[in-house]
DNA sequence: GGAAAATCCATGATATACCCAGAAATGCCC
DNA sequence: GGGCATTTCTGGGTATATCATGGATTTTCC
């Protein structure tokens, strides 16, 4: 399945080492085989995302802004801090000291699949964010199985292609 | 027929194997032979649902949400309590012990078809819930059933006879 | 030369893929 | 309807491969 899945625990080592989910590894090999990774502005966890929908950030920036004799703070952030991860042979990471202390990440580190994308977390401070999550998806839930989404993409999800006849 | 039907009981054993129906394994076959199981954010139960049905409600996630710095509750939760189950050669899968935890399944598991997807619960539970289908499902069927069938094949949208045939 | 980083090597625990076999149910043919 | 054959589910056992992790070694660059 193409999309970033599950929750793994995984540990940081002495030398800042870690594993990236063989699982996740698997998804890159498509691409790059490597991600991109960068503080979350409003909170302490780390984005991962793939070179490609980097991309799709980039492309999104005015091309002109260079010109424009402001600094556009968000993409600049954004990617000023990103690093690009290329797990070594072995599968894993080093995680620069900066987003390992933005995140508070010290020992323990969880890998938490979003589909298209990951983020990584101090595993205590993602169980305290999960509750405030549970709170907020059953709000947001409606939002996303609405009836459009079941009008508009039923028919693309036509489940096992074929089937018997 | 292309979707999933029916009620099966199975049984979890000692080493958490349980056997996917037949029936359902052969609407996988097309497709990554595999489906997407995760914990339902309403209830002890489990959702089973096909890769390309969670691929579409992937595609439905914001593809910048990386970089919206909000974390999407939904999709997050989903996702990340979300577990690739494929079948060994004996058709059967191992479900993690969260997942097992959340639907309070212990020996026996309840495979329940829901037509693009299905559910899995623990038989007991199901009874419960059986019965407050019943009563919903009365109500909502007026808004399930066209007018067109309201007037003259109302009989043909019985779907409430549900449980075992 | 020394620190940091990249690479290689080793390990062990776990899970998992596979095999086998019996029982039960199901469908099929006569 | 009776009997046969096939599929399906279950249980148990085992070997294998995967994967995360720790340590050592080499390379790089200041």
């Amino acid at each position: 399945m193409a999309g970033f899945l599950s929750y793994s625990l995984h540990r940081v080592d002495k030398k800042g080492r870690v594993s990236v989910p063989a699982q996740y590894r698997a998804l890159l090999l498509n691409g790059d085989k490597s991600f991109i990774c960068f503080p979350s502005l409003l909170g302490p966890w780390l984005q991962g995302v793939t070179p490609k929908l980097m991309q799709a950030f980039m492309e999104r920036q005015n091309a002109l802004g260079a010109f424009s004799g402001m600094v556009e703070a968000y993409p600049t952030l954004v990617f000023s801090q990103a690093v690009e991860m290329i797990p070594d042979t072995d599968g894993r990471i080093v995680l620069p000291a900066e987003l390992l202390a933005h995140a508070r990440i010290e020992e323990d580190i969880a890998f938490v699949g979003q589909g298209l994308y990951f983020s990584m977390w101090s595993p205590a401070l993602f169980e305290e964010e999960k509750v405030r999550l549970r709170e907020r998806a059953l709000a947001e839930r409606a939002s996303w199985v609405t009836p459009e989404m079941a009008a508009g993409h039923t028919h693309a999800v036509n489940m096992t292609s074929g089937g018997e006849a």
